[in-house]
RNA sequence: GCCGCCUUAGCUCAGUUGGUUAGAGCGCUAGAUUGUGGAUCUAGAGGUCCCCUGUUCGAUCCGGGGAGGCGGUA
């Protein structure tokens, strides 16, 4: 745990194929490479929920998140690390990149309190005071074992004024800063700290934000503070902004995104990493994504529909099981339901990034994203 | 047979001292959900206020008769 960072750290970066602005490659770390696009499947509380982690594996995922704010509560950071860390508690012998607790700031604000140090809140679970400060979520995650890890930032809320995003992205910086040091003596040289980018929508702060960041120098660089309310047209406006700033040869990481449409103008636009709930959260709400657009299963039109969910997924739940019984399933609340949902909506998004994965490589992303946008547009039918 | 209570949305029930457009929860029909509280939120449709009759300017509400249900009793 305390070793210091050498300069033979395992974690490096490749960029093997460009097309336009979107590149594909890999990130190599000492649990296994990531391609990249990639989609990292959430795993809050030590699991992605529904799914068995082979589920997860075998659908494509090469990296998973956790996450601080939730493993801190229960079981514990502590009692994790005596348990051998989160990797082979969860059986999941690959990359594990964990959120840094930041974006709780935001989502569970009724319950948190900001000061220059740090964040202290509830626990919503029994209501317990806690604290966070960049250097216990740096030694939290590290307990963890979490193979990247991220900086505590602040998740800027949308609307901000330019004066508040301006505030809130130089708090970020400082507690990068502090992020890094915490990491420089408590992290492994297996490890690494990815920076993340705030500012709001103002262009002038995100680039006032990177550079900040680039002067500590991140094996890494997050896009955090985007999809929070902005809509698509904003934040990518703000992303092609963004990322020709970004130094080429470390990946790009937009955070808590998206829809399917949404990673492929991100891709589009540079970026190599993903996450977002929504494959998982939307499948046990009864919300399906096909290779013909998104569909709510709970709909009464599909109460007698024998059809297979997606004949086009290779994933078993979206081809050998009805419309009909999956809409019987997520009407009755039962549990197979959001595992048969949550299984193909996974299986999906890996595949929707394996296939821009290769489309860059065969230099034809352009006419990839105007087909499969224009699919995905659709409603479901076949 | 007699006595008491009940009947209002698909279900369970509020309510109206007799007055504009009769409400809730659940269910139903849709929508939202982006660094996960298996959560939550939003909107919509849906009514012979059991039936008949009387009183009244006006009855879901008051009177009478009937039907159905529940309980008690012979």
């Amino acid at each position: 745990m305390m070793v210091q960072p050498t300069a033979d750290s395992p974690f490096a970066f490749t960029v093997k194929h460009r097309d336009g602005a979107a590149r594909a490659g890999s990130i190599t770390t000492s649990r296994g490479a990531i391609c990249t696009p990639a989609f990292m499947p959430v795993g809050t509380a030590g699991t992605v929920k529904a799914l068995y982690v082979d589920q997860v594996r075998d659908a494509g995922a090469d990296i998973v998140l956790g996450n601080t704010y939730h493993l801190m509560l229960r079981p514990g950071a502590e009692r994790m690390a005596r348990l051998g860390g989160l990797h082979s508690f969860m059986r999941w012998p690959g990359p594990i990149l964990t959120d840094s607790g930041g974006y709780q700031v935001m989502s569970l604000s009724t319950l948190t309190k900001m000061s220059e140090d740090g964040v202290t809140f509830r626990s919503h679970i029994d209501g317990t005071k806690h604290a966070l400060s960049p250097e216990r979520s740096i030694e939290i995650q590290c307990l963890l074992g979490a193979d990247i890890q991220m900086q505590l930032d602040e998740c800027t809320p949308f609307p901000a004024t330019h004066d508040e995003a301006a505030r809130s992205a130089a708090l970020s910086l400082r507690w990068a800063a502090r992020s890094k040091d915490a990491f420089m003596r408590l992290g492994g040289p297996h490890q690494a700290l990815f920076g993340i980018v705030q500012g709001g929508v103002y262009p002038d702060l995100r680039t006032r934000s990177l550079e900040g960041l680039m002067a500590l120098d991140f094996p890494g660089y997050a896009v955090g503070g985007l999809a929070v309310g902005e809509g698509q047209e904003l934040m990518l406006e703000t992303l092609e902004a963004l990322t020709p700033q970004m130094p080429a040869d470390r990946p790009r990481y937009l955070m808590g995104v998206g829809t399917p449409d949404d990673l492929i103008e991100a891709v589009r636009r540079g970026i190599d990493m993903f996450d977002c709930v929504m494959p998982t959260r939307s499948g046990r709400h009864g919300q399906a994504f096909t290779w013909a657009g998104r569909i709510n299963l709970k709909n009464a039109r599909f109460a007698e529909d024998l059809r297979p969910l997606d004949p086009r997924s290779r994933c078993p739940a979206a081809r050998e099981y009805s419309r009909a019984y999956l809409h019987h399933l997520i009407r009755s609340g039962e549990y197979l339901g959001a595992m048969l949902l949550s299984w193909s909506n996974t299986v999906f998004y890996q595949q929707l990034m394996a296939a821009m994965r290769e489309a860059i490589a065969a230099g034809q992303f352009e006419d990839f994203a105007r087909e499969t946008k224009a699919a995905l547009a659709g409603k479901g039918e076949f």
